[in-house]
DNA sequence: CTCTTGACCTGGAATTATTCTAATGTTAGA
DNA sequence: TCTAACATTAGAATAATTCCAGGTCAAGAG
């Protein structure tokens, strides 16, 4: 997994400018591996960026899903969560707590596939849906 | 598969009230594989039944998935999709025409699992996301 | 060093999707 | 037929996201 000094630089690589802003938002998707929602990551840098705006905290992280730096997780209905994880892994989603689990799957079939049934593979999103450890 | 007859009959052997409306919606999720939004359905259903509320809808898409008929898809951002095919299969969404097709993956390591990291499976949504053959 | 230009950020309004609510309608069983 | 429980409706309320217009910042040109 790319380190945050790593990521940082190649994100100046690649010619996009690194606000303080963006940095902050990488930073914190860095130290908080709970797959935040926008609103978390925007609450958060609030306290010590009292002027940033969500629109900025929803830009920067549709920048950072683009250029392949983050990951966007539809798993919880009309709520968009992230992952500063980008290496293929499994998140599972307990329906009563809502939280959100990274769990590793060996052998997935699809790892390293590019094409399937004639359409490009891009990215891959897969979930498990259920009642957590702690939530049983 | 589950026809439709028979998912009906399950239906109210299960003790669920057959109302026109939920007869109504199932029967369209029957004819339409597309993974068709509330939207969509909605919409569709209002040329024939004027006066159903979009509440009725997501009433009823709600209690179909809790009974198991359907499925739910988050796939796309801030959406939801319905699926009237509950087996166990992929969704691939194509990021360009916001198309969702089926696909079937073989060997999946998840298959039948109950249990994972002591997480309780109920659930499979394995997403791809990418660009479909038409729009390649 | 100052000016210009383009990219970025901000606050708030607008839009979109979903859920809630109160009133009304329907159904199945007594 | 009556009644109690359950369903449906329209529209309001809420929640999540996107849009927009104006202000800010930073880097290069002069």
């Amino acid at each position: 997994m790319m380190n945050l000094t790593e990521k940082l630089a190649e994100l100046n690589k690649k010619g996009c400018t690194l606000t303080i802003q963006r940095h902050a938002i990488l930073k914190y998707l860095y130290k908080n591996r709970t797959h935040p929602t926008v609103e978390e990551i925007y609450y958060s840098l609030k306290k010590k960026f009292s002027a940033i705006s969500k629109a900025t905290v929803y830009n920067t992280l549709e920048l950072l899903k683009n250029y392949g730096f983050i990951q966007e997780i539809t798993i919880e209905k009309g709520k968009l969560h992230f992952d500063y994880e980008v290496e293929p892994h499994h998140h599972f989603f307990c329906h009563k707590c809502n939280n959100i689990y990274d769990v590793n799957v060996e052998g997935c079939p699809l790892a390293g596939k590019k094409m399937i049934d004639g359409h490009k593979i891009e990215e891959l999103r897969p979930y498990i849906i259920g009642t957590c450890s702690k939530c049983l």
